[in-house]
RNA sequence: GACUCAGUAGCUCAGCAGGUAGAGCACAUCCCUUUUAAGGAUGGGGUCCUGGGUUCGAAUCCCAGCUGGGUCACCA
């Protein structure tokens, strides 16, 4: 990078650092500098009457400046928060050179920059807890502004909000927009809480495959890869359930692990192609016990984040104490439209939908009719945390059949907010009907169903061997985060959410190569000769021009009645 | 993918019956007190997203594109 693609602020910042080698003072030290406190417990804990903290160590980035004659404040900010700073000149410099406060501490620091401080806590005359600087030592010389974010009796001032900014620096969004960073404290607090439970119950956690041969487990488009040593197509998992069955075949009582997945479709509030879902496999339980495991879950995660088991999101406040109503589909189907599916063929499920105002197409069978009028007449009512029960056995080709009614399957969805939280069954283990439902799997793909599953032969022998009744529950982790921090957008929990590709800056165009070129031939040039000559258009000319003399590599002025363009 | 809104200084934004840009904060120089979105004075800083068109002249009008936001659709 030139000089020339510098701001002015960015220049005067490597200046800065400049002189402060020339002062002999090292603006990326190598030594560590030891810490003995932060400033959320000294602001928690200082008591002037104890007189403690009266020798702290701390450091941190300098989020603010108050700079007088002789005495300074600034804002420091470590991990827990910001702390005022009290830095006096005579104190920094007791002799007769005063340049460590006049120059260094007062022109060549600036926002951002990380320092370590030594001192003594006191309360300001404006009743503020502050530290009185002994001694400061520069950790990091920051050469890049940061957008400065004021706040004065609770109206904030200049925000750094452009989403796209923020995303895409999140570096600067963690550092000058505190309550981001509290939405990943929280992030992180969810999975640890789930960890620490699972590992209670003595569940273990695993790692399998993201590169699978076949992705199965779900539906959904796949991205696809390729492995050169081998040569075969890989796909990035979508699923991990059939690893985590296989694990119970082979023996394990109950594992868990938090994945990556992806999904090649599309982005939006709510859909990242990379996303994190936690699944978990316990051998010998049911459907029904997942129920009570899950509410647990949600509970405790509730309780471990806010201390009760009420959380705002959005306008509503969603209660997560357990137990949470149990309602079948054909139950929910019936209470929000009227109609009752039990035991009806695909063509009067068509003809419900008709009459529902919902659209169809000929590739839908009866577990996708149904499926459709839930999601378009009942998801949206169970704000509440609401169980939705016993789903068509066409639409859950993975799930034991209903022990009472084998047109349906032993499945639970978790709704919360209108929204699919935990999807979850009695998994399948009957290996003849496994394979027959991955056919009709096939037979819906050959229809025109894009998204059906393929058949994973190996996963259908591990089950031959035979699997232990077991009970799988999987819980979109970001979407947890979102309804746990009344996030409304999956990007606001994801610290990297996918975006397009930053465009990169160009330098000279070819236009202002080709003006530049003729200011070579000949310069001083009448205006109108080098225009004609460029054989640019008004427009490109005018940019052209205003671009060269802004970087002052060529002039305009006007001599006597013609204005002549010259090289610099 | 459709519709819609937006893109102007490092940040937040103003300017748009078309005449080559402004404010606050930030930055620089100076004054100053235990101050607090500090205050006062002066000053520097802009490919007005990109390209094309209309025009004597475009940040402003038109077209196309890029990037992002929102809504919807697709998708769990």
């Amino acid at each position: 990078m030139s000089i020339q693609e510098l701001s002015e602020q960015e220049i005067i910042r490597r200046n800065s650092l400049q002189r402060l080698r020339e002062l002999g003072i090292d603006p990326y030290p190598a030594p560590e500098y030891t810490i003995n406190a932060n400033a959320a417990e000294i602001k928690e804990n200082f008591n002037a009457e104890e007189k403690n903290f009266q020798d702290v160590s701390l450091a941190g980035r300098i989020m603010g400046f108050r700079i007088m004659g002789k005495a300074a404040f600034a804002e420091l900010q470590d991990h827990t928060g910001r702390i005022q700073i009290y830095v006096n000149r005579d104190e920094i410099c007791p002799g007769e050179d005063k340049t460590l406060y006049n120059e260094v501490f007062k022109k060549l620091l600036d926002i951002g920059d990380i320092i370590g401080v030594k001192g003594y806590v006191f309360i300001t005359q404006t009743g503020e807890i502050s530290i009185h600087v002994k001694e400061f030592t520069i950790l990091n010389k920051s050469l890049r502004p940061l957008p400065i974010v004021k706040e004065k009796d609770g109206k904030t001032y200049d925000a750094f909000t452009d989403p796209e900014q923020r995303y895409r620096q999140r570096y600067v969004d963690l550092i000058v927009n505190p309550q981001v960073k509290d939405v990943f404290v929280k992030r992180t607090k969810i999975v640890n809480t789930m960890r620490q439970m699972f590992n209670e119950y003595g569940y273990f956690e695993v790692e399998t495959p993201i590169l699978q041969p076949i992705p199965g487990g779900a539906t959904a488009r796949p991205f696809i890869t390729h492995h050169n040593s081998l040569n075969i197509p890989l796909y990035l998992r979508i699923a991990n359930e059939l690893y985590l069955k296989r694990l119970i075949v082979g023996g394990f009582e109950g594992v868990y692990e938090f994945a990556k997945d992806f999904r090649n479709e599309g982005m939006d509030r709510t859909h990242n192609p990379e996303f994190t879902v936690m699944e978990i496999y316990v051998a010998y339980k049911d459907y029904k016990w997942m129920m009570n495991f899950t509410e647990q879950i949600c509970e405790r995660v509730a309780l471990a984040l806010h201390g009760t088991t009420k959380v705002q999101l959005g306008d509503n406040v969603i209660d997560y104490k357990a137990p949470y109503p149990r309602v079948t589909m054909t139950e929910a189907i019936k209470t929000h439209t009227g109609f009752d599916i039990s035991g009806k063929n695909e063509k009067e499920l068509r003809e419900i939908c008709d009459k529902l105002g919902i659209e169809t197409d000929p590739t839908m069978g009866k577990g996708k009719l149904i499926d459709e009028i839930f999601g378009e007449k009942c998801e949206h009512h169970y704000i509440q945390p609401t169980f939705i029960t016993d789903y068509p056995v066409e639409m859950s080709p993975l799930t034991k059949k209903h022990r009472d009614n084998p047109e349906l399957t032993e499945r639970f969805e978790l709704m919360v907010n209108g929204k699919e939280l935990a999807n979850a069954y009695s998994e399948l283990n009957d290996p003849i009907d496994q394979r027959e439902r991955f056919e009709d799997q096939l037979r819906l793909s050959e229809k025109g169903d894009d998204e059906a599953m393929f058949i994973d032969q190996d996963f259908l022998r591990a089950l031959e061997y035979g699997m232990p009744p077991t009970s799988g529950m999987g819980m979109g982790i970001d979407r947890l985060t979102m309804f746990m921090t009344n996030s409304a957008s999956i990007q606001d929990v994801l610290f990297f959410p996918q975006m397009k590709p930053e465009k990169k800056a160009i330098e000279l165009t070819e236009e202002e190569k080709t003006v530049m070129a003729l200011l070579k031939e000949k310069s001083p040039v009448a205006l109108a000769e080098i225009k004609e000559k460029s054989g640019l258009s008004n427009k490109k000319w005018d940019v052209s021009i205003k671009k060269l003399t802004s970087n002052k590599l060529a002039t305009v002025a006007k001599v006597g009645d013609e204005l002549m363009v010259e090289l610099v």
